[in-house]
RNA sequence: GGGCCAGUAGCUUAGCUAGGUUGAGCGCUCGGCUGAUAACCGGGAGGUCCGCGGUUCAAAUCCGCGCUGGCCCA
């Protein structure tokens, strides 16, 4: 064993990592690793790919040490595991920034640029972010393939994208329809949701009579958006609201209305009626089917012709609606997301003649050709001349914004493109049974419940930046739909290069079709994919597939992927949806779904709170296997974390234990040339306490296969951790540290060195997924191997456990923890020996422990003599009601009984106990007995049986306790005048007792010992000398350092 | 407004599936050890188990209604 003797007194992650990422790039560490179980089974990890906006924040850094840490077990457990990262790089947010990079203001200013060179500035944003990625993710010390990554990007990739949609068309689950989008006028173009900034706007506020066509009366509706009154199509309202029909009075006016009984009183005295009565209540259910007249028939001619349609200009009944206002909506299917989804329950047609610029098309008569918002005074204007105004003011109230050009948004039905998925829902629900979730209910009660409430999916948006939509059109509408490059070489018009050809726009959009069918001339539709599609690909289009095969045929579907609980509806679901429409499979195994990183308040962290923290500034305080280990020290099934400064802090403690229980052997080790092959632990003379932590060593690493095997990586960690601060170094190392010492070569010491190191090896194998690095550093003295992550691990070996080994040795240290409480109370310090302890115990376990480890024991807690019994003494018994068996014989009367037997003495109860006038027998079992201690004694319980600890003193106790007060008296000088461990000395005490100096020197061999003293003398030639107070006796201590 | 998840000591949490006097680590405090030493070990204090109801002899645990936070949807 080669051993480095510089290793730090503390752990500092600070050292230890930059230079083991120094030695990993030299060595080729991470190729080395893979190398090593290139010829294991194969496993199919695949990474979930990040949006190349910016930075790794702390959300994605847990994500990807999370996946680290499983893909290194994996591994080491005999798994080739693929490890391709990947990266989401298409999209808005992207156009969005270079737009901002540019200082573009809309569309025309992109058109105005040059699509091709717009599509080359967002390329290069997405790669520069994507080095930036990499390189933060690599600072967190996670192996994956970052020379290679996937990026959707990519010709190959874009292929996969367009193969599954392809797949999907021939399966006919591919359909052209229309869907209410947010329409920026001013940009011309749809935005998502996520684009849409509210702010407060002033908007008229209506009340519009629309008069009922058999009957007298009206339905009084109000809106906000009068411009969409022209496209009103049906009146929704609550199906279980009360309404009323109202006569409302006006000088000598009087007229028959429809609003919702809350609403009756706000109505009429908004629309100043001098008073009104209610004729008649009824649900909304009742309204359903009554027929109107639109106001504005006249001046939109086109309402006439759709009031012939089946269901137009009726009440229907919808979710949407609330009883403020009126209770009543008016609903434009062709402007209103609600409107048209109850439109297409009721099969009503839509009508939005508005285009994407905002102003009204042809079929909106009279107003054709206004800006919509501009139209709104008209509208007002000719609804008061029609006579169907009821009340008109104006209303303060959030609306939504274009986040780029702050123009307020329009809600507008276009054509898009859907994948049905609504026709395979029973196949979706099926395949998500195969599937294997962690936790299980994030499947049980959440993902079936999304699937469960899927509608079609709009993959299409008029964008740039994107995987064009691999649809082609003739004029005559005949469509064809391209799956692959080649595919599109062989059907292009003009000579396509299928290895050279780039899909983006503008290039894709240049190529002409030649429909295989018709022969005629087809070019492809606009729009592209939305990014959604994108990364549902990934499970094969990270293979390559369909441009490579040899990969798709031997690993699809993936056996594993690992997410945020945001992804149910995102990543888990688009690659569930593409995966069925396409292949009618789901193209995952295994999921393990995590939380989010929250601020310590335990709210999300946001630019806008400020609360903030990046895993940069975590790495920069407390280095990163700190930082790894606090993010893989929570529940990782589901729940959110709580950042804590403090927590990463109590993780990098507890790595210094570990770093110094395995800095602690090697100078010894080093000292002695130990060989670990030439002593192993099979043919060492270990002791009871080596055969013990060998023992646990093997259960630590069964239990720690069982947590990580079903993902609980948070428990496999601190079964570790707890060993090796529990076990190992509160423990084994102290009970094991005289044996390091001895000088000369013992079949001991080498037993003692044996056994460390095999604790150590298997342990910093163990600890390798977790801290990555100091698993590296600690391996550097433990074996001759590139790295500690090529190997596998290790395997729990039955012929070294020893259960009733580690059972008894849990008896003796609970047993120790109580003596040391006892002797805490007696105020007698583990120093000072005591004559006796007794442990009194019914228990065999108990007695069977103590006396196989009697020696030990005795050793711990530094007494003369152990005494096991039944009893101990004549004590006074206190009982102490077990409410397990006096619970269900008593019932209601249990608490009663509870305190007639609570702290009595033991001969009050045997003849029972008077409760509510009653005696009251009680079995054995409802009561145990407390005992109290005499006076000499000290007592202390523990699981099993009550230590009593002696504490009388002798002479004998006296002289041990003084020789070994002075002899630590004289260590710390020693060490204070900084002498080596060999160097000689002579010592002089001055004691003003001169019976304790009589005493301590009946020791006197023990005290030279231990002092490596030549000589004990009246007075020295002092070095140094130090006044002490040793149990209230002052002392002089003179140390004369002797001449070599 | 709906679905799912979480709420236990100052902080981070275990226990909850299968009800029986809530357990740990950090921090605090008192003490010990002194050949791992700016390390290490032990004792103690600290809990309306988010609140309110219910089931039960008995509820942190089961049920219902709320509150707070998170994710998703409307």
């Amino acid at each position: 064993m080669d051993i480095d003797d510089e290793l730090s007194e503390r752990y500092d992650p600070h050292d230890v990592e930059p230079e083991v990422k120094e030695y990993w790039e030299e060595a080729d560490a991470y190729e080395t690793a893979k190398e090593a179980h290139a010829d294991d089974p194969d496993l199919y990890f695949l990474d979930g790919p990040p949006y190349t906006s910016g930075q790794m924040h702390l959300g994605t850094a847990w994500n990807k040490t999370l996946k680290d840490a499983v893909i290194r077990y994996l591994r080491m457990r005999g798994n080739d595991v693929t490890d391709r990262p990947g990266y989401d790089m298409h999209g808005l947010p992207i156009e969005v920034k270079v737009e901002e990079r540019l200082g573009f203001e809309n569309k025309s200013d992109i058109e105005e640029f040059g699509v091709e060179n717009f599509i080359g500035e967002c390329k290069e944003f997405a790669n520069e972010n994507l080095d930036a990625m990499n390189d933060d993710f690599r600072s967190m010390g996670v192996w994956m393939d970052w020379e290679n990554p996937y990026r959707t990007l990519s010709p190959e990739y874009m292929e996969g994208a367009w193969w599954a949609f392809d797949r999907a068309y021939d399966r006919g689950l591919v359909e052209k329809g229309q869907r209410v989008v947010n329409q920026c006028p001013r940009c011309e173009t749809s935005i998502a949701d996520a684009e849409v900034e509210y702010e407060d706007i002033e908007s008229p506020s209506i009340y519009v009579k629309f008069p009922l066509e058999d009957e007298d009366g009206s339905l009084v509706i109000w809106t906000t958006t009068p411009w969409t009154i022209p496209a009103n199509l049906y009146v929704a309202v609550d199906a279980d609201a009360e309404y009323a029909k109202v006569r409302a009075i006006r000088a000598d006016d009087e007229e028959v209305l429809y609003v919702a009984s809350e609403c009756v009183e706000d109505v009429l005295r908004a629309g100043r009626y001098d008073d009104y009565d209610v004729r008649e209540t009824f649900d909304g259910e009742e309204l359903v089917g009554k027929k109107y007249t639109h106001p504005l028939e006249d001046e939109v001619p086109r309402q006439k012709e759709l009031d012939d349609e089946q269901g137009v200009h009726e009440v229907y009944t919808a979710e949407f609606v609330t009883t403020d206002r009126t209770g009543l909506v008016h609903a434009a299917p062709g402007h209103g997301v609600d409107d048209f989804e109850v439109g297409q329950e009721n099969d009503l047609p839509v009508f939005a003649p508005v285009g994407p610029d905002g102003r009204y098309t042809d079929e909106a008569g009279e107003y054709a050709g206004k800006f919509v918002r501009d139209a709104n005074p008209d509208v007002i204007d000719d609804l008061t001349g029609g006579g169907y105004m009821l009340a008109e003011g104006t209303q303060e109230h959030r609306y939504g914004h274009c986040w780029r050009c702050d123009t307020p948004i329009i809600f507008t039905a276009t054509d898009q493109w859907f994948i049905t998925v609504t026709d395979v829902k029973d196949r979706l629900l099926d395949e998500i049974e195969r599937s294997e979730w962690h936790p299980d209910w994030a499947r049980d009660s959440r993902f079936r419940d999304w699937v469960e409430n899927a509608r079609d999916w709009n993959v299409s948006r008029q964008r740039y930046w994107g995987i064009p939509v691999p649809i082609w059109e003739t004029e005559d509408g005949d469509r064809v739909c391209v799956g692959t490059r080649e595919e599109l070489a062989e059907l292009a018009v003009d000579e396509v290069n299928p290895d050279e050809i780039d899909l983006h726009r503008p290039d894709v959009d240049e190529i002409v079709l030649e429909h295989p069918e018709t022969g005629e001339r087809a070019h492809r539709v606009e729009d592209i994919f939305d990014v959604w599609l994108d990364s549902a690909a990934a499970s094969w289009a990270a293979l390559d597939y369909p441009s490579e095969e040899e990969d798709f045929e031997e690993l699809w579907p993936a056996d594993l992927i690992i997410e945020a609980h945001d992804q149910t509806r995102g990543w888990f679901w688009s690659q569930l949806g593409m995966g069925v429409s396409a292949l009618d499979e789901i193209p995952y195994h295994e999921v393990v779904m995590h939380g989010h990183a929250l601020d310590e308040d335990g709210r999300k962290m946001s630019k806008s709170v400020g609360n903030i923290v990046t895993p940069q500034e975590a790495i920069d305080r407390h280095g990163v296997d700190p930082l790894r280990c606090f993010l893989l020290s929570h529940d990782q099934q589901g729940d959110d974390l709580r950042f804590s400064w403090d927590e990463i802090e109590s993780k990098k403690r507890t790595l210094n234990v570990v770093w110094n229980t395995y800095r602690f052997p090697l100078p010894y080790m080093r000292l002695d040339g130990f060989e670990p092959d030439e002593t192993t632990v099979e043919d060492a003379e270990t002791t009871v306490v080596d055969d013990w932590v060998l023992s646990r060593l093997q259960t630590v690493e069964a239990r720690y296969v069982e947590q990580m095997d079903s993902y609980e990586i948070d428990k496999a960690q601190k079964v570790l951790l707890d060993f090796l601060t529990e076990d190992v170094s509160r423990f084994y190392v102290q009970v094991v540290r005289p044996r390091m010492w001895d000088e000369e070569d013992s079949p001991s010491k080498n037993a003692a060195y044996a056994t460390l190191y095999a604790v150590l090896e298997e342990s910093t194998r163990m600890l390798a997924p977790f801290a990555p690095h100091l698993a590296e550093r600690m391996y550097e003295n433990l074996g001759d191997v590139t790295t500690v992550h090529a190997l596998d691990f290790p395997e729990p070996d039955d012929a070294l456990r020893d259960e009733t080994l580690e059972r008894r040795m849990d008896v003796l240290r609970d047993a120790e923890e109580a003596t040391a409480n006892a002797r805490q109370q007696a105020e007698r310090k583990l120093r000072w020996p005591v004559k006796r302890v007794i442990v009194s115990t019914e228990n065999d376990d108990v007695v069977d422990a103590l006396e196989a480890l009697e020696e030990l024991y005795l050793d711990r807690v530094n007494s003369k003599s152990l005494e096991i019994v039944d009893e101990y003494g004549e004590l006074v018994e206190v009982a102490e009601p077990q409410m397990g068996a006096i619970g269900p014989e008593f019932g209601e009367d249990a608490e009663k009984v509870m305190n007639a037997v609570k702290g009595r003495p033991r001969n009050e109860i045997e003849d029972g106990v008077e409760v509510d006038g009653e005696t009251v027998v009680l079995d054995a079992e409802m009561v145990e007995y407390r005992e109290e201690t005499p006076d000499n004694v000290e007592a202390a319980e523990f699981e099993g049986g009550t230590v009593y600890v002696d504490v009388s003193l002798d002479d004998e106790i006296r002289a041990e306790g003084y020789a070994r007060e002075l002899v630590r008296r004289v260590q710390e000088m020693r060490k204070n005048l900084d002498l080596d461990v060999e160097q000689r000395i002579r010592v002089s005490f001055d004691v003003e007792d001169d019976e304790v100096l009589e005493l301590a020197m009946r020791e006197s061999d023990y005290v030279l010992e231990e002092t490596r003293a030549d000589s004990i003398e009246e007075e020295v030639d002092a070095d140094l000398t130090e006044d002490w107070n040793v149990e209230g006796v002052d002392v002089t201590v003179g140390v004369e350092v002797a001449n070599v």
